[in-house]
DNA sequence: TTGAAAGCGCTAACAA
DNA sequence: TTGTTAGCGCTTTCAA
């Protein structure tokens, strides 16, 4: 294994000369910088990250924690792991994968024995058991989501209220008058995930303020459960001209299950959703949607998490605005 | 923070005492053993990642490498992932991520610096362009799938080719006589994926064997595109009667397609897919399907590279046994 | 602009 | 069964 020694004898300079030409922690002459740079391709050298880290007491490997739960859309997950990677390579750091299963303890272990910086952490719950530690900590964090006190902790996520505003707006303005939102499963409730509640707020206060008839149904992501909460949706609010739809799981089906029941999408019925772009265009009917930004939350957390570590002050709360994309799922009421 | 020495002092013997009761490496009296724990337990004692990864020249850290290439289903690689993070944990070890997009120099940087004692490297091509390197490391290393020269390398699998076999030997079975084989995207083939070809070979050497009418179309992801080649099919095979599925993103859409051309599935067309259990059992006619067992490989892969690590000899091939799970969407043929 | 040298916290060879 | 001690390879203070 070469080591920087090797490469200092090879170049002619100190151990130290090396180790700061690497980190540029102080100035290096040209015609020093470039034996080191030389001396570094000529034998291959890498520095080992252990003693790196040792000596440093910096690992330059973040901590991701994915959640597993049910009702969670896969891909959201892999896309934002994948946009966190890219990015914290982009910084000079790698990603150290835990499962939410690993729990407090999990977290407290690669923090604790310094194999991490810094964590990110999906999935935030209102009252998530994992807020104190994470305060706790001796290492800086970023959260993907909203808790009910986020005092202390950096937060980063869509603006979920903003979003399902958002929705209704666009079908008001569309003449939409009586409207439905389709949402996460029961579970995700139960369990008080922020995002999903903060959209039925949104969704609700926005109905109210444009005087308009509304109602919430969670849905299951199970085969048949699209099928019966359209039917149950049209059987009680006959009058019914806007979905919106908080839910992959179910987006398509529930399309498919309304033009089965005879309406067809946008004519008789206008469709938005809140999901990934990718999703929303795949479909038969391309649907109007808000993107749910995955990668960009990604990229932003890492950059909030580097500026943290870099010891600058970053905002405790970043709510990316939501982005509204008209497809085809959505239409004027008809005016018949 | 709390240091070996710490542990030491306070339980009353010498840091390798301390050290020699955590690794198990040298045999430890009850008494001492005990103080020591209480002492850890008492201190809260955790060793530093980078200082043992120094002096042991062990980092207790896996790299995945997971692809983000168009024609991959997201959950298998999620699920894939998952399984050997916990997998991982179970041998003591975590598990940094790495995408497909570094290359050979993250894999190459990963190694030398020692961040990592030993690669996963999933989604590997016929003449993938890192195997070259993966050889060549100090770090063992294992490959998910198979590429044309495995010499010296480790590598699991499903056994693909007879995954497509299995599919047509029931289906013959059932007295289909006429099948089709709908498979992954045009690309899939293009960049020699060696898991779709293999899919193809045992098909076709079925059918073939069974003296079958056969034929095999690459389907995109794209919306239209399941329509379009089930129509294809019915024009060009009209007495098709068995079709094979190695596609979860058209799997649902294909169905769909199949019986608004008229086609009742079971009853007019048997379906069986390669593809997660979970997919199968999730469609509307839960569909009897090869299971694709990403956990198990996941699992079996960790478990493969440990064993490696202590030194043990593996087999260099693995491939995992097809199993097929009878659901909804298959039946006889219909003798009128 | 550069070098010397003292650790960073742990493991493992050696010695008892 | 336990202790002593020499590193592991790097960073960073101090000194020049």
């Amino acid at each position: 294994m070469v080591k920087i020694t090797d490469v200092a004898r090879h170049a002619g300079v100190s151990p130290s000369t090396v180790s700061y030409a690497l980190s540029g922690k102080r100035p290096i002459s040209q015609m020093t910088r470039q034996r080191i740079e030389s001396s570094i391709r000529e034998l291959g050298y890498r520095p080992h990250a252990g003693a790196r880290a040792l000596a440093s007491s910096r690992s330059n490997v973040l901590a991701l924690v994915v959640p597993l739960r049910a009702g969670i859309h896969v891909p959201v997950v892999m896309q934002f792991a994948v946009s966190v990677v890219t990015t914290a390579r982009g910084h000079d750091h790698d990603v150290l994968l835990l499962t939410q299963e690993e729990g407090e303890e999990g977290l407290r272990r690669v923090a604790d024995t310094a194999l991490v910086d810094a964590l990110i952490v999906m999935d935030v719950q209102l009252r998530d058991p994992r807020l104190p530690l994470l305060r706790s900590l001796d290492r800086p964090s970023v959260m993907i989501g909203f808790p009910q006190e986020p005092d202390g902790l950096t937060c980063i996520d869509l603006d979920f209220r903003a979003a399902g505003e958002l929705c209704v707006e666009r079908l008001a303005r569309l003449g939409h008058r009586v409207m439905a939102l389709v949402g996460s499963p029961p579970e995700v409730y139960v369990r008080e995930t922020a995002f999903a509640q903060r959209v039925v707020q949104g969704f609700t206060a926005a109905a109210d303020r444009n005087g308009m008839s509304s109602c919430v149904r969670p849905c299951e992501a199970a085969p048949g459960a699209a099928r019966r909460v359209a039917e149950r949706l049209l059987s009680e609010q006959p009058a019914l001209t806007g979905v919106v739809v908080h839910n992959e799981a179910v987006l398509e089906p529930l399309i498919e299950a309304f033009e089965q029941l005879g309406l067809r999408v946008p004519g008789d019925l206008s469709v938005i959703a809140i999901c990934p772009d990718e999703l929303a265009e795949s479909l038969r009917v391309p649907v109007t949607s808000v993107a749910l930004p995955s990668a960009e939350l990604g990229a932003r957390a890492v950059e909030l998490l580097t500026k943290k570590l870099d010891g600058t002050a970053v905002p405790e709360a970043t709510l990316l605005p939501p982005r509204l994309t008209d497809r085809a799922s959505t239409a004027p009421r008809n005016a018949s």
